[in-house]
RNA sequence: GGGUAGGUGCCCGAGUGGUUAAAGGGGGCGGACUGUAAAUCCGCUACUUCGGUUACGUUGGUUCGAAUCCAACCCUGCCCA
């Protein structure tokens, strides 16, 4: 075997920057990367997406952008839709059984995430497998052989699982078969490193043992089976900075289909304390200036800034990333406005209404989508939250509001939900009846 | 199959006959403040034609009155087989 070179050491550290490599030490993945230049046959990079819901948030962004490095360095992508294993759901960090889905649900997402994740990594150089191609086919012996391959004993060891186990809550047999299902990916797509959030260690390390498992009953040689690598990645906080990011927690999701001036704002709603950790993750700053943001976020005031200002530099780089950077800095002027200098935004929801006609003005708020029930309305109304044209505000719960003609009025639900609504002459006769 | 403990609002969780639309916490929403949709503080958190209506696994029953008592059923944990 040819001695390790240091532009692969320096290369394998530049991937591993920020999470974990199993087995541990850089030079696992420098040999490997090594051998690939030398006998000119790149890695192949797993990663697998369960569909479960449509939505990509950042948390796979910071997953996909790793994939995205080993790209550019011209390894091959696979990514595995996991639209088998979706039928189950990962039970990684779950605390109960997840719900089903349809398989026309499953289906529509599938879609969905080629279409966001295309944002990130280059989708045309990417193999692309649907796990359900292996699995339908598979059959009952497949699947019992399959099983055979781990012990209870082993699966009960996992965390969750005894988590679960041990505080009595329900482990319906088919959760099981996750991981063994997502181990069998590996040994199908034949990958070389497997990509995770750091809650799916055991999950990658099952593909180890599969791909070994494998490789014997095929009568290989096990001392020539080079299992797969797994590249561990933390998991990034949502907005709430403090649990993870998850499609279990919509409100805590920064989505890739965000538009522009959601993301922006959210990226605003992080805590301090995250700004840092963000930085390092998603926009993966050079590490000189992540120590020097490190030292200015611990003493603001000494150094004269504001953790607000930084947070709107990671905002406009990560909208420009995903969407441009006109975009970005329109998303800023108009979180300036609206935030800050508490204008009206420019654009919003309209709604038509007849001009001289009496309107309730809790039915309005229903109607328009700023409350979802009239009790709901009648709260905000009584908490202060409407307002009419930015500044009267509506403290009467049985207000109406009417209009003259092409007169138009702003209405206000809080401080992000508007409506313009639009006085317009009655059209045509109306019927009477 | 036998025994036993449970099933409460978006989530967790108190409540064992009557001001209980149901304590407390989390989450969410709103307000104030600010440097932002940070932090902090405060309020709200079933629906309604404002008469009521619907809610504590399901369906019946007892009662003036039930989440609370009774019966059957469904679901879950644990022990035994």
């Amino acid at each position: 075997m040819s001695p390790l070179l240091p532009e692969f050491i320096q290369q394998a550290e530049a991937l591993i920057q920020g999470g974990e490599i199993l087995p541990s030490g850089v030079n696992h993945l420098a040999r490997r990367l090594q051998t690939a230049v030398e006998t000119n046959t790149p890695l192949r990079i797993k990663l697998g997406l369960d569909p479960t819901r449509p939505d990509l948030h950042l948390g796979h962004a910071v997953v996909l952008k790793k994939l995205r490095a080993f790209q550019d360095l011209g390894h091959k992508a696979v990514l595995i839709i996991g639209d088998a294993t979706a039928l189950i759901g990962d039970p990684s960090g779950r605390n109960n059984t997840r719900p089903p889905l349809t398989e026309a649900e499953v289906l529509v997402n599938a879609q969905t995430y080629l279409d966001q994740a295309s944002k990130i990594i280059n989708l045309e150089k990417a193999e692309i497998v649907r796990n359900s191609a292996f699995f339908n086919e598979m059959g009952l012996q497949g699947l019992l052989q399959l099983t055979a391959q781990v012990t209870v004993a082993q699966i009960l060891a996992r965390d969750d699982f005894s988590k679960r186990y041990s505080q009595n809550t329900p482990i319906a047999l088919h959760e099981f078969l996750y991981p063994l299902m997502q181990a069998y990916d590996s040994v199908m797509v034949r990958a070389d490193l497997e990509l995770g959030g750091s809650d799916q260690r055991f999950n990658n390390l099952l593909g180890r043992e599969m791909q070994l498992a494998y490789a014997k009953l095929r009568g290989e040689d096990p001392t020539s089976i080079n299992p797969q690598l797994v590249l561990l990645l933390p998991l990034l906080e949502g907005t709430d900075g403090k649990v993870k990011m998850s499609k279990s927690y919509p409100e805590n999701c920064i989505n890739l289909t965000d538009s522009p001036s959601e993301m922006f704002g959210k990226l605003m709603s992080i805590p301090d304390a995250m700004i840092l950790r963000y930085e390092t993750l998603l926009a993966q700053l050079p590490e000189q200036q992540l120590k020097q943001h490190a030292e200015m976020l611990a003493d603001p005031e000494g150094y004269g800034i504001n953790p607000r200002d930084m947070k709107v530099g990671l905002a406009k780089f990560m909208v420009a990333s995903f969407h441009s950077g006109e975009a970005a800095d329109l998303a800023e002027e108009a979180f300036n406005a609206l935030f800050r200098d508490k204008a009206l935004p420019t654009e919003m929801p309209e709604h038509t209404l007849t001009a001289g006609e009496s309107y309730v003005l809790v039915d309005l708020l229903v109607e328009a989508g700023l409350a979802p029930s009239k009790s709901e309305a009648r709260r905000l109304i009584q908490g202060g939250a409407v307002k009419l044209n930015g500044e009267t505000k509506v403290a009467d719960v049985l207000a109406t509001i009417s209009g003259i003609p092409t007169e138009s009025l702003v209405l206000q639900a809080g401080k992000r939900k508007f409506v313009r609504l639009l006085f317009v002459q009655r059209m045509g006769v109306t019927p009477i009846k």
